[in-house]
RNA sequence: CCCGACUUAGCUCAAUUUGGCAGAGCGUUGGACUGUAGAUCCAAAUGUUGCUGGUUCAAGUCCGGCAGUCGGGACCA
């Protein structure tokens, strides 16, 4: 496969490249370093799914992957105790690989080495280069809203900015709430003589209810780790009105873990309604567009995938206990 | 360190000048209507009134102490 074929692969399913032309040069690498930080999190969502899938596919093209286990970075957004934080870490790593990373990705708990003197230079050097209003708007989508904001979330992007220079990053990927951290260590890391990383974008999946983000907050999500009939029942009770094709996270699950498979998706109905169908993802589309497909019939075929797509990860995740 | 204000359901807030059964909206849950969900209609659940001591027949309400948050002042050789 050239650089070119790469690249088109790569694109599929992510909203930005920044840029294309510094991945070009990134992919005549051996093995280039990609990196996603996550804050721990009590469930690991189709969210986080969409970029855990995008990671895999960069490891097929040959990257190294390495995931950082944020527990600083949500000690600081006041999501708990440090302790507290690393018992979610180490179920968050399990979940992870139950969606199939390979068995060489690294993951990093971010304070095994974001405590250390190089590190800690780096964020002070960071501070004197960012502004207030700059840092606290990098966090709009990120921060835990809180009526009395610390100085804790402001710390925050420079320590992210920070950890692509300590991991050595030629990729940092992230969904689009990370874009402003993203763009900020972009400018600043040459500022402070560092390289900056290729960062790589991907959507963000509507929740469940219609709102803009599958959040583990808001309940609003499907957990990697749901088993069926909680997969049933929160499906059946999602948003998905019909025809309606933007917005309906019944249809971002089909574009972005069902697409991203294979082909087609088999879609199930009684006779009386038409009868069984198997569409690409653009007849599908055009069909759901058109009011020609029911979306109870939708759900079902999406609940039946997600049962068999996310069997492995549940599997995985009890053989670890 | 000093002064003041605030703290009530998951959230936003009510609860009369003068102590008398702690409420609403939103959200949540259930039902109706739809071959899904939503919208709409109907119904239901939910409280250590920040903690603590006191006054009183009776305290969310009055008094004392503590804590948290916010604001101001003071300190600045």
């Amino acid at each position: 496969m050239n650089i070119e074929e790469k690249i088109e692969l790569i694109q599929e399913g992510t909203l930005e490249i920044i840029d294309v032309d510094e991945l070009k040069e990134k992919l005549e690498k051996e093995h280039p370093i990609a990196y996603t930080g996550y804050e721990p999190s009590g469930k690991i969502h189709l969210g986080h799914a969409v970029t855990i899938m995008k990671l895999k596919q960069l490891q097929d093209l040959g990257f190294k992957i390495k995931i950082l286990l944020a527990d600083y970075h949500a000690f600081l957004n006041g999501k708990g105790t440090v302790e507290e934080i690393a018992e979610t870490a180490e179920y968050n790593k399990r979940c992870f690989q139950g969606l199939g990373l390979a068995d060489d990705t690294e993951y990093i708990l971010g304070s095994s080495f974001q405590t250390g003197s190089e590190y800690t230079n780096d964020v002070y050097q960071l501070a004197t280069l960012t502004t207030l209003k700059r840092a606290k708007r990098s966090m709009d989508q990120v921060s835990r809203h809180d009526d009395n904001p610390k100085v804790a979330s402001v710390v925050y992007p420079l320590m992210q900015t920070a950890d692509m220079s300590a991991l050595e990053v030629d990729v940092a990927l992230g969904g689009m709430e990370q874009r402003k951290i993203q763009m900020l260590a972009r400018e600043n890391l040459p500022r402070i003589g560092k390289e900056a990383p290729v960062c790589i974008h991907t959507p963000l999946i509507h929740g469940l209810d219609g709102d803009d983000k599958m959040s583990s907050s808001k309940g609003n999500y499907i957990a990697v780790d749901d088993d069926e009939k909680t997969i049933k029942d929160k499906i059946k009770k999602s948003y998905c009105p019909m025809g309606e094709t933007e917005g309906n996270p019944i249809l971002e699950i089909a574009d972005h873990f069902v697409f991203s498979q294979q082909d087609t998706l088999l879609i199930e109905r009684p006779e009386k309604f038409g009868g069984n169908l198997e569409l690409n993802k653009d007849e599908l589309y055009t069909m759901y567009g058109e009011e020609n497909l029911h979306p109870m019939d939708l759900k079902n075929a999406i609940t039946q995938y997600l049962i068999d797509f996310l069997k492995p990860v549940r599997e995985f995740m009890e053989s670890q206990e």
